[in-house]
DNA sequence: TATATTATTGCATATTTATACACTGTTTTC
DNA sequence: GAAAACAGTGTATAAATATGCAATAATATA
């Protein structure tokens, strides 16, 4: 039963290098005396949980879900980046104008991210209203979305 | 530009349903008005950083990394769970035998778990010692890992 | 110990996913 | 406003991944 050492080589690797294919693994761990198909490392990085996620570099590579908790939010900060075009405030209303289409998916970024005093979101089209529990909370947000895009 | 407007379609869908491949999302997608090939859905998942993860049936299906959060330590439950044969305690070392070859990938689940008083781990090929800082704390210790493997 | 059951793996291949290239529409620059 | 640079997408296909089946090894059972 050596399934487990290998997979234990296999956490360390994908670690340690950036592995971009299960073949790539296969290759690597051949080179370490582990002798595997790519059919069984499928099936490791199954039970292991593993995933393909985006290097830096552009390109896919494994990874753990725990590595990846940390670009999380880079998801909503690039969809906003790109479809938000102004953020102003009407009383306790924050009125988000976006891209034709992309309000739905501002909205559903701005209720993941659970800020404090946001009451609930709505969207339109190209417009998101934010409803503000509080008045005196309203610039903050305002501030924080900002932050979000630059 | 009706980019956003999808990919928001394409995150309501997959908590929805269990979408299990692109093309599964590629068809749904069609029956909404949204006409989209599999190619484009896959530089969607590359943008909104979806993963293929195994749903309760075992199947695979696409979701989002936070939603996978919760099973993160799942992983390494299931290892514990397979490959623990005893856990003991030898004044502040806690002695954990598995079956062969498992006591590393034992060791690193240990470590990624970061217990309090746990020093650090080592591992040779059937047996991980654990450091424990506090005698007091040993039978704590053991406790969770049995806790984990039942 | 012999037999039955279960788990692990490779091989071959079907299925799924990523991408080079070309085309179209949009935005920017001069 | 024309030219240039860029973003988004489909088509076709290359590349990568998952899996049915069969063989083998490990484990449990009688």
């Amino acid at each position: 039963m050596k399934k487990y050492a290998r997979q234990s080589k296999i956490l360390e690797l994908i670690n340690e290098r950036e592995i971009e294919t299960q073949e790539d693994l296969a290759v690597t761990l051949k080179g370490m005396g582990i002798d595997v198909t790519q059919a069984t490392i499928s099936r490791d990085i199954k039970e292991l949980r593993l995933i393909k996620v985006t290097s830096n570099t552009g390109k896919y590579k494994y990874g753990t879900i725990e590595e990846s908790q940390n670009s999380i939010s880079d998801r909503l900060v690039r969809i906003f980046k790109n479809s938000i075009i102004s953020i102003d405030a009407a009383l306790n209303i924050v009125v988000i104008r976006t891209i034709p289409g992309a309000a739905q998916i501002c909205g559903s970024a701005i209720d993941s991210l659970q800020m404090t005093d946001v009451g609930g979101t709505i969207a339109g089209d190209d417009t998101v209203f934010v409803a503000v529990r509080k008045l005196e909370s309203v610039d903050e947000i305002i501030n924080n979305l900002y932050a979000l895009i630059n």
